[in-house]
RNA sequence: GGCGCUAUCGUCUAGGGGUUAGGACGUGAGAUUCUCAAUCUUAAAACCCGGGUUCGAUUCCCGGUAGCGCUACCA
């Protein structure tokens, strides 16, 4: 049978980063057994959720490249479902009505915390006879359902990252599966949404793993099989506490606005709690860098680990430039038309010396966003000059002997690499100056930056024309 | 507090009863002198602690400690 997974996001924020990691490890294994992703939002808190939520998750999943194959199923909108499921799990005798407010039960709660006792719910619900919450109920009286957990043993289940996992009954709580305003809890919606919607793995953050027994009390109640349950570690923040907004940005889509490349935060996110094993490269050294399908060749839920990760921005830097670098630059070219449209800023170069300079200029680019800003002078002809660099190569006699430059350039019948750099030195000579004040002088007049690649690699990618009007120019 | 889970360099991790405990990111040093945020070379850096089992534990078992998670008519 082809599996069947869900990635099952709450619309009360954000994708945001372990959202994400959840979502694509669903997706890897339903893309490696040929199984099939549904994606299934859980809208049962309406205070909380959006419909603005919904379109952020869905857009950072778009981003991620991650698509699903049923859905999205909206919980808001099968509710007749889980009053059922709740009204089979009552005719089996698994169920009883509770008439405690909200208040009453915060209130012993209070107190059973303050006199050092579990605040567990007391059940005592429990003895009211069914007659009796009948009428009740049928008085008027508004009540939740809750769940009758087994008065002795335990229940246990076979995680397929952690192994068995067990939990004295005598710890779960008799957990509401309705409010009293009918509306299903979440224990009740997942349980009777997985059972529904046949699902085989259920793949979700280890913050799960404590509620899972009363999900398997459902299934049983239910008399239902139990789907294997794979929970995946946290992520956390570089202090090691949960991954949170005081850390920085945790929603995804944040990632793609700092000029991320989403094959490079996949690919990151991947080896975040999972590894392939030991994979060498030519070199000996174990690879880190998978593009997609090779992710969904190699993926499988024993290579999950089991302590929670750090979220590490450098390393995710170095996939973002190792990215960068190995894309063809067409391929790169329509991310970097985004962060160009983003700031307004319209290239005057043809496509082919746009290229021809993102070629030149990928191994020292650090994001897209580069692209946009202290790479302007490559792809147009209105560019800032970087101070710090002007203060460093543009001192003195410098600028004016620039401009001597650029109309030696004008003059010159060939433009190679070759000829513009024996060109240079040759006027260094004549000037009995270093070529290296003259070289990194004419990078600053004709980028604007202090770093860039070989002075005249980029000589050529400009063109003589920019060349000799730059240096003409500069000031 | 109770319950559950986890524990290899700062970080992500490989490994596994006998290893110089491997790789990557980051960091330090050097080279290149045409800049560096490129490239190359190189260095430092880890098995949480205590008991057991064993000829031998970082690896297996138990305990401790620490971290994280859950402890709602949130998901």
């Amino acid at each position: 049978m082809a599996p069947r997974v869900r990635f099952a996001p709450s619309p009360t924020g954000y994708l945001h980063v372990g959202g994400a990691r959840t979502a694509l490890f669903n997706w890897l294994f339903a893309r490696h057994t040929g199984g099939t992703l549904i994606l299934r939002i859980e809208d049962t808190d309406f205070e909380r959720s959006s419909e603005e939520m919904v379109e952020g998750i869905l857009e950072g999943m778009r981003w991620l490249g991650l698509n699903w194959d049923e859905g999205p199923f909206y919980q808001s909108k099968r509710l007749p479902l889980y009053k059922e499921t709740a009204a089979k799990i009552l005719a089996a005798g698994h169920a009883y009505y509770c008439f405690c407010t909200k208040d009453e039960l915060e209130q012993r709660r209070a107190a059973a915390t303050a006199a050092g006792r579990p605040p567990m719910y007391d059940r005592r619900c429990r003895q009211i006879p069914r007659e009796e919450a009948e009428r009740r109920l049928a008085a008027g009286e508004t009540a939740a359902l809750r769940f009758a957990v087994p008065e002795g043993g335990s229940t246990s289940f076979d995680d397929a990252v952690f192994g068995k996992v067990e939990f004295a009954n005598s710890e779960i709580e008799d957990f509401v599966l309705l409010r009293s305003d009918g509306i299903p809890t979440y224990h009740l919606s997942v349980v009777a949404d997985d059972v529904d919607m046949r699902l085989t793995h259920i793949i979700r953050g280890a913050d799960h793993i404590s509620n899972t027994p009363k999900q398997v009390l459902q299934y049983r109640a239910l008399g239902a099989a139990l789907p294997i349950f794979a929970h995946v570690p946290l992520i956390l923040g570089p202090d090691k506490t949960r991954l949170s907004k005081r850390h920085g940005a945790t929603s995804v889509i944040s990632y793609k606005q700092m000029g991320i490349v989403p094959e490079a935060f996949r690919n990151f996110l991947a080896l975040l709690g999972w590894t392939p094993g030991q994979l060498k490269d030519a070199n000996g050294k174990d690879r880190e860098i998978f593009g997609s399908d090779e992710l969904i060749q190699l993926f499988s839920l024993g290579g999950i680990s089991k302590s929670n990760s750090v979220f590490d921005n450098d390393k995710l830097a170095w996939f973002n430039t190792e990215y960068i670098r190995a894309y063809p630059s067409e391929q790169l070219l329509p991310l970097i038309q985004e962060e160009w449209a983003k700031v307004g800023f319209t290239p005057t170069r043809s496509e082919q010396e746009i290229t021809h300079a993102i070629d030149l200029l990928k191994p020292r680019a650090r994001n897209l966003i580069d692209f946009a800003t202290a790479f302007r002078a490559y792809f147009g002809d209105s560019f800032e000059v970087d101070p710090t660099a002007r203060e460093k190569f543009l001192s003195g006699q410098v600028p004016e002997l620039l401009r001597e430059l650029g109309s030696r350039y004008a003059a010159a019948t060939e433009f190679s690499e070759a000829s513009a750099e024996a060109l240079l030195r040759a006027f260094a000579e004549e000037k009995g100056l270093k070529a290296g004040a003259l070289i990194n002088g004419s990078r600053v007049a004709l980028t604007g930056q202090g770093v860039a690649p070989s002075l005249f690699a980029v000589m050529l990618a400009l063109g003589q024309e920019r060349v000799v009007r730059r240096l003409s120019q500069i000031q």
